[in-house]
DNA sequence: TGCCGCCGTTTCGCACTCCGAAACGGTGCG
DNA sequence: CGCACCGTTTCGGAGTGCGAAACGGCGGCA
C-alpha cells in the first residue's frame, strides 16, 4: 500500500517545476486535484520553506530550498541505475560477479556487486567495501583514466597516507610506469601481491559524456579457473569494455530523459 | 494544519540525499521515524520511481528521477526570492513600484512587482506581464548587459518578429548606438514613443557570480512627479545600482546555504 | 452603481487512510 | 544452538486527511 498524500505532494511538486510561478487554478486544471487539497499541500510545503506564496509573483514559487530533495544526486548513483543492468546479465551469463566503484576522496566504494547473483564469488560481501586506489582493479580502472588534475588531486591526499597499499603515490617513476601501461592496454588488474591471492579482478573504466571518468566496472574470478591471467583477460576485456560503452550511453540516455515522466523503458540486454 | 505524512517524506527525501544508499535502519536512526512509516515513505517513492531497494546497493538509493523534484528551479526564480525583500523596502521607501524582470525567449517577463503595495502605479497588475526587449526599460536594461553570443541569439529571433516594438532588431546601427548609450550610463529607459506616456520606467541589470545578467531591476514613476527624466534618473540610478549590488551578494549567499537547512536569515534591509 | 463570475481560502463532519506496537522470517555471529 | 539485529508484514483503532459546500474578495461589465 502507498500513501496517497505522498504521492499527490509529488506530483504538485513536478507541476510547480514546470512553471516559474503556478497558481491554485493552474494546478488544478494539471493534477487534477480538488482546489483545497491543493491548499493542504501547498501549505505544508510552505510551513518546510519549499515553496512561498506571494501574490506579487503571481502565486507559488519555489524556492531554492526544493534543491536539497535532489542536491546529494550526483550523477553517482546514476552511473550504477545505468549499469545494473548490464552487471546482471554479464553475471548471469559468466557466472562471475561483476562489481561497479565509484570514487570517494582516499578510496574507491563499491557501489553496486553482483555477489548475491553469483554462486562463484571470492567475496561474501563486497557493497560499500572500499578499495585502494593505486592497487586494486577497480581503484586503478578509474585512476588510470581519469584527467591529470585529477590524478593529482588523489595523489596529494596518498602521500599523507600510512597505508602500505598506497605506497606507490609516493614512487613517481614506478606508478607512472603502471600508469601508462594500464592506459595502452584499456584495462586495469590487481596488485600481485595485495591478498586475496587466490582471485584476480579486472576493471576498465566507464566514461561519461564529455569523456569524463564517471566509474570502473570489474570482473572478479578464481584464478584456478584460467590457466594464465592473459587468458583471463583476453576473454573478459572485450566484454567489459563492450558493456562500459552500452553504460555510457545508457547514462545519457537516462540523463535526457529525466525531465520526461515515461515509463522506464528497459535497455536491449545483451543475450 | 500541514500534512505530516507529506513533512516526513520530505524528511525521509532530505536524509536519502545525504548518503549514497541508506538502510532503513540509518534513516530510523536519523529521521526518527519508526520503522514501518519508513517503509510505506520509500515503498511509495519506489512505486513513482523516485528511489531503488536493491540489496546489490545496500539499501534505498535516489534514482535520476529525484532531479525533476528541482529540476524546474533555475537560478531565475533565486533573484527574485533574493530580490523581494530590497524591493518591497525600496517601495515602502520611495513609494513608486519596483519590479524585476527575467529573461524570457522574445521578451522579458515581470516575475516580481510591489505594485501592489504602491498606492502611487501607473499599473494595475504587472506580473506576467511580457515586455519588449528593445523599447521596454526593463528589456533593455538586462539586454544590454548581456553578452554578445546571448544579444545575438536574441536578435535572431527579433529579426522574424513582426511586432512594431522590435523594429530596431533591424537597425543594426541605431541599436548599436542606443545600446553602447545604455552601458556607458549604467542604466536604461524606456522608449519615448512607447505607451504609456504618462509613465517612465528606470532600470539596471542585477548581476550573478561571474558577471553573468540575471534579471532586471525596475522603477516605474509618473513623468509629472519630476521636472525632467535627467531629475528622475539622478535621483533613482544610485538606489537601484546599490540594490543591485545587495541582490546579487544575496544569491551568492542563498546559493552557499543551499545545502544547509538553518532557518532563513533576514537580510540587512536598507533603512 | 450593482450584479455576476472567478479565484483562493476556510469550514466541518464523515470515512478511510495512515499509524505504529507487536509479531514474523531471515541472516550473521559467537 | 541461541542470540541479536534487520527489514518487512500484520492488524485494529483513531486520528488525520478529505472534499463538497460555503465564504469573502476582487475585477469586469453593463
Amino acid at each position: 500500500m502507498t500513501i496517497r498524500s505522498i504521492q499527490r505532494a509529488l506530483q504538485v511538486l513536478q507541476a510547480l517545476n514546470c512553471q516559474p510561478s503556478s497558481t491554485i487554478a493552474a494546478l488544478h486544471q494539471t493534477t487534477g486535484l480538488p482546489k483545497p487539497t491543493l491548499v493542504r499541500i501547498l501549505r505544508t510545503f510552505e510551513a518546510d520553506g519549499y515553496v512561498e506564496n506571494d501574490s506579487r509573483q503571481g502565486g507559488y514559487v519555489l524556492t531554492a530550498r526544493v534543491v536539497s530533495l535532489s542536491a546529494g544526486f550526483h550523477s553517482d548513483p546514476l552511473v550504477v541505475e545505468a549499469g545494473r543492468a548490464w552487471a546482471i546479465a554479464l553475471t548471469r551469463k559468466h557466472r562471475w560477479p561483476i562489481s561497479i566503484a565509484l570514487p570517494d576522496t582516499d578510496a574507491v566504494v563499491v557501489r553496486f556487486s553482483t555477489v548475491p547473483d553469483s554462486a562463484m564469488s571470492p567475496f561474501h560481501k563486497t557493497v560499500n567495501m572500499r578499495l585502494a586506489w593505486l592497487t586494486r582493479a577497480l581503484g586503478l580502472g578509474y585512476f588510470a583514466f581519469a584527467p591529470d588534475d585529477e590524478r593529482e588531486l588523489i595523489l596529494s591526499m596518498l602521500r599523507n597516507d600510512q597505508q602500505a597499499e598506497n605506497d606507490l603515490a609516493r614512487q613517481p617513476q614506478m606508478l607512472d610506469r603502471l600508469i601508462s601501461g594500464i592506459r595502452a592496454r584499456g584495462f586495469a588488474t590487481r596488485a600481485e601481491y595485495v591478498e586475496p591471492r587466490n582471485s584476480d579482478t579486472i576493471a576498465v573504466p566507464i566514461f561519461g559524456q564529455g569523456g569524463r571518468v564517471l566509474a570502473s566496472l570489474g570482473i572478479t574470478y578464481f584464478r584456478s579457473a584460467f590457466p594464465s591471467a592473459t587468458e583471463a583477460c583476453g576473454r573478459y576485456v572485450p566484454i567489459l569494455q563492450a558493456a562500459s560503452r552500452e553504460i555510457s550511453e545508457e547514462v545519457a540516455r537516462i540523463l535526457c530523459a529525466v525531465h520526461g515522466k515515461s515509463p522506464d523503458t528497459p535497455p536491449d540486454l545483451p543475450n
